[in-house]
DNA sequence: TTAAAATATATGCAATTGCATGTATATTTA
DNA sequence: TAAATATACATGCAATTGCATATATTTTAA
């Protein structure tokens, strides 16, 4: 039996969770909203595409894109499906292991994701980096990466 | 026709973007993974009985609730409708609109929140108050704030 | 080696969400 | 003040998500 002393967020880490749970919220509101003003895809499309491109040939199975978006099983395994049937990707079978998958980028993806681009990245400049001077952004990264690297 | 200067987000401006993303996605997991097991509602469901507990007596009109949650119409509708067949909120009609209502806590929805509070504090702690000082708390607040308060 | 356990992926079904629109009332305008 | 417009809220239906479980391997252990 372990004692876990359980202590109280204080005010300043109260507001540090609000404040993120609520700038999150407005933000990818925006900017989803802006994708889809230009009859983009989501967000999420655009995660897979470039995980995929920076993969290059070899290509990414499932369950490394399930790692590296944080995507449950599930959800990897139909938004694959949809990517897929839009031409964005191929599915390759796995020669080293015959349960699974090697999910490769279309150049129709490749273009894709350029697109998406453009259109993401200035609204990230719109949201984020309009609003923040270079020590600013600095700082924040920094104290975003460092709450990060804790989470277990 | 204006003409807008479009400029790309430098590296630091991105990677705020993705970290903030990030961070919320996992320590949002987190923390609903713990209301979760303790076989408790859901956060939305806490951010209205905060607002109703604030509101007092008086209540708020949904559209209320809307505007603070930033909740969209349609789902500010539904989880009323979800909270109050739990009985943690009433819908009285409203004496001077005929369109509107007005939601108010019960006793029941004011324990509630209380309880939730217990278990949703200590989730704050563990994710963002055991991993940040009092100063860096501080900053990452403040930026965040300075952020919120500038998405227009 | 073979049986048991673990891993990779898919999918049926229920719950939730989003969109579009409906109904009722209030406000504005001609 | 009557018609037109706007606001407040609800809801049918389609799309998405979550959960649980299925299937097909692969890996481990007896």
């Amino acid at each position: 039996m372990y004692i876990v002393k359980m202590i109280k967020p204080n005010d300043a880490t109260v507001q540090v969770w609000t404040r993120l749970l609520r700038l999150n919220k407005i933000a990818l509101k925006r900017v989803e909203g802006i994708l889809k003003k230009e009859k983009l895809p989501a967000l999420s499309w655009y995660d897979i595409l470039l995980e995929l491109e920076r993969a290059g040939a070899e290509g990414l199975r499932p369950y490394e894109l399930e790692e590296v978006t944080l995507l449950p099983q599930y959800g990897v395994s139909r938004i694959l499906e949809k990517i897929e049937k839009a031409g964005y990707l191929q599915r390759l079978t796995c020669d080293d292991d015959g349960r699974g998958q090697s999910v490769v980028i279309t150049d129709a993806g490749l273009k894709m994701r350029q697109k998406m681009w453009s259109v993401y990245s200035a609204a990230i400049e719109e949201v984020v980096g309009t609003n923040l001077n270079e020590a600013e952004a600095a700082t924040l990264s920094g104290l975003l990466k460092d709450l990060i690297s804790k989470q277990s």
